[in-house]
DNA sequence: GCTAAGGCCTGTAGCGGCTACAGGGTCAAG
DNA sequence: CTTGACCCTGTAGCCGCTACAGGCCTTAGC
């Protein structure tokens, strides 16, 4: 078996992740650190692989860093139950349902502005008095981002 | 009449905006700077109040700092359109439904990947599974942030 | 007039999650 | 042995703020 490792620009096309995005990875703790060639180039495996396919998948589904941490955490302790990791990942689908319910507030401002509008040649105009006008928003745009 | 001016702190009151962000808008050229007094320090009037309740509403809409300089523009030099400012809007508004849109797609994957989640205190978990073998999404998660 | 408490000032550094350099060293093919 | 593609570290920048530190100003009460 010639399981021979390579390079973090292999690494970075195998897994669509940016070459330096792997390199801040490591350094902030999402990625562990690799060995080295005699000449100090990383050399990655098929765990490191399959981690960051994780850690992008992850991040694609909106988990931040630290919530990635925290299921990385799970993972390499092989102490997570299902529980842990669906709590997690209940708690990320309420804030994104959040999200979603503020964006649409948002569409529906934003519609009705540009339904005020003639779009004609005028110097008055119905979305910029709008936005002079308007008292705060009711709910928050973003809570605690 | 007695329209004296009011102090930073009180504009920061009158408006919702914190204090320490009027001076940061000042310093980015969205807000202007205020007269001061001997002492040094600003003293705003109801127009800096229009405007900065301008701006908040507009951020409080997703527009960014860079969109809202645009609007202004449009705004200081009276030259402004409706259609021009219209066109700002709507694709503004464009961009929030393809966030809605990106973020239902997480919210579908989400659900199911809880879905198929026991609950129970076992050692394998269908949601890690899931994060690791899965493929890239189809659908770019977040374009051009 | 004097003091103390509160406001305000400038400037800098930090957050998250990268990205983009500069200024080098290494590796493999020819 | 040379070339060129790759890789290395370190630092600075992006957005939209926020949070200090270390001062100066203003005003109310005595």
């Amino acid at each position: 078996m010639k399981a021979t490792g390579f390079s973090i620009g292999e690494l970075s096309k195998q897994c669509g992740v940016n070459l330096e995005t792997i390199r801040y990875y490591e350094k902030i703790g999402v990625m562990p650190a690799p060995s080295r060639s005699a000449g100090g180039y990383r050399i990655y495996d098929a765990d490191h692989l399959k981690r960051l396919s994780f850690v992008r998948r992850s991040r694609q589904l909106g988990f931040s860093l630290d919530e990635i941490r925290g299921l990385l955490r799970l993972v390499d302790g092989h102490a997570y139950t299902c529980a842990e990791v669906r709590a997690l990942t209940l708690d990320h689908l309420a804030e994104i349902r959040r999200k979603i319910a503020d964006l649409n507030r948002l569409k529906r401002v934003m519609a009705e502005m540009a339904a005020q509008c003639s779009g004609e040649r005028a110097p008055e105009c119905a979305i910029i008095d709008a936005l002079f006008d308007a008292p705060p928003l009711s709910g928050e745009t973003r809570r605690r981002p």
